[in-house]
RNA sequence: GCCCCCAUCGUCUAGUGGACUAGGACGCGGCCCUUUCAAGGCCACGACCGGGGUUCGAAUCCCCGUGGGGGCACCA
């Protein structure tokens, strides 16, 4: 297998999202699986665009989903700089022979020009192009003007004539007549290039072999095919991946999505993640499954993942974002993490809350809450009461189904009166004695319990009884169990 | 408006001319397990966008519709 070098290539404008992180780990997976290079590249040519903190966001982000790249801005690599507003040398160079070799020319102008032209035509119902004014210019004109200090871009020559065959690795040929094409700018007034040239450019220095990308350059895909043949480059394969459609499958993600997802404790933004309780494997699996065509055994680590992939088997219709989906590959990844391994990253949720956590008490917790965590956060639903000092149950939650205030609390003292009977209080010791009560007494399992569980755990829904009140310990469930006793006496 | 791309269960997908009674996963419904909630097990429901071709044979190839998406900047 030839070792591919692949490239994932933000512009640092807003939030990393999953369609760029998407993008990021087929190209992540890619590089991996053919004992190739992943690279970071910074597309910051856009000044005015450039976000403060953007390009610290994606590379946090990268890092948390684990998607570690081998060169980049901030760790450097044979052939860096990995941020192309520090590279406009080499992008005016590579204009400049372009130019030299006729295929490129200086454009004078202005934009105010440029907008009428373009009103012009559309009310001629003409489809908006440059009309081609300074491709005809003269070299000593062009020459003359510069030298006079008028301002210019350098725009591309597109052939007027025949078609452009671009090859897609997902779509096969794409083929554009000439005649659709339009002389784009690759130079800008500032000096600094456009996508069109400086992604060209930055991938062939880069030894790029693979360019995986968004569809949404498909449209100008002629126009980067022909600048790379103009220099007379190799080209890499290029991979065009699919769109995310919103949740409903109809349409893109927009803003208005995000704050639906956000309303539902989700995100289209990596950076919130985190926060809300999913972790790296959960959500990896879930993106890599959406756009990447496997027949079973979907749930997958990374490394699963660059064992079985193959840039062939991606999929070219857009696909629409699912969260519940990312539910279950969240909750299904939490439950293959070592116990360690998980009381660590749940630790942080508590004692966000103000609890203290003893790790002992944490580790215990682990098993019996693991398979009830649908995200981390979770854990707070089902597993405060154990770093609680008391529990303040509701004193409606405390009576059973069918009894009346007055019997539950006459099954409450009982179970104190078996359970103070005890050394400790276990699973093991526990049980047996609250279950021949149970037997005796006539009641159901669910009636007696249920008292028990909100009484000692402040909640109706908890881990199962008996473990939880042997973390919980004796002292602390008689205690808890007296005060519920208090409580239901008081109605 | 013009150009380009896409099209299998509600969703993500398998399928590359005969092995398709179209497979898996999520979700949904039911059952089992069960002290609650989960997890787990089992079962069910559920799709080839439409129309024409090509072929002995089409989910698979071609054409035309339709629907969806993207693009038409000195943005990426």
């Amino acid at each position: 297998m030839i070792p591919a070098r692949t490239r994932f290539a933000p512009s640092p404008t807003g939030h990393l999202h999953l369609g760029g992180a998407r993008t990021a780990l087929y190209a992540y997976l890619l590089a991996r699986k053919t004992g190739g290079q992943f690279i970071l590249r910074i597309e910051d040519t856009d000044m005015k665009r450039t976000a403060p903190g953007a390009e610290q966001e994606i590379i946090d982000g990268l890092r948390w989903l684990g998607l570690n790249y081998d060169e980049g801005p901030d760790i450097g690599g044979k052939f860096g700089p990995y941020r192309q507003t520090e590279r406009r040398e080499i992008y005016a160079h590579h204009a400049r022979l372009l130019v030299d070799s006729g295929h490129a020319y200086p454009c004078f102008c202005t934009t105010e020009r440029l907008d009428k032209v373009r009103q012009d035509q559309m009310k001629r119902k003409e489809n908006p192009h440059y009309d081609g004014t300074c491709r005809i210019l003269s070299h000593d004109e062009a020459a003359k003007r510069i030298a006079a200090g008028e301002s210019y871009t350098i725009r591309f020559k597109m052939p007027h004539d025949g078609a452009t065959v671009a090859h897609d690795h997902l779509r096969g040929d794409i083929v554009t007549e000439n005649k659709q094409l339009n002389d784009q700018v690759i130079l800008k007034t500032d000096g600094l290039p456009t996508y069109h040239l400086a992604a060209m450019v930055d991938d062939h220095e880069m030894q790029i072999t693979h360019v995986v990308r968004g569809s949404e350059w498909l449209g100008t895909f002629p126009l980067h095919v022909n600048i790379v043949r103009a220099f007379g480059w190799e080209e890499p394969t290029w991979v065009h991946l699919s769109v995310f459609l919103k949740p409903s499958g109809k349409g893109k993600l927009s803003k208005r999505d995000s704050a639906d997802a956000i309303k539902d404790d989700h995100s289209f933004y990596i950076k919130d993640l985190d926060g809300l309780g999913f972790i790296p494997e959960g959500v990896i699996n879930w993106m890599a499954l959406m756009g990447w065509g496997v027949a079973e055994d979907d749930v997958m680590t990374t490394d699963q993942m660059v064992d079985r992939f193959s840039v062939d088997s991606l999929t070219p219709s857009p696909a629409a974002i699912n969260f519940q989906r990312l539910d279950h590959f969240n909750a299904t990844h939490i439950r293959l993490l070592t116990t360690e391994d998980l009381a660590a990253r749940l630790k942080p949720y508590f004692t966000r809350q103000a609890l203290e956590v003893d790790n002992d008490t944490l580790l215990k917790i682990i098993p019996l809450i693991r398979e009830r965590l649908t995200t981390l956060d979770d854990c707070l639903a089902f597993g405060s009461f154990f770093f609680m000092e008391d529990v303040n149950p509701a004193a409606e939650d405390l009576i059973a189904k069918g009894l009346d205030a007055k019997q539950s609390a006459e099954i409450a003292k009982k179970s104190y009166e078996i359970l103070s009977g005890l050394s400790g209080i276990d699973h093991a010791t526990a049980e047996p004695p609250m279950r021949a009560y149970v037997e005796e007494s006539g009641l159901n399992a669910n009636q007696v319990f249920g008292i028990l569980r909100v009484a000692t755990t402040g909640q109706k829904v908890s881990p199962p009884l008996f473990e939880s009140m042997e973390v919980i310990g004796r002292e602390k469930c008689l205690q808890r169990i007296k005060n519920a006793v208090a409580i239901l006496e008081k109605m």
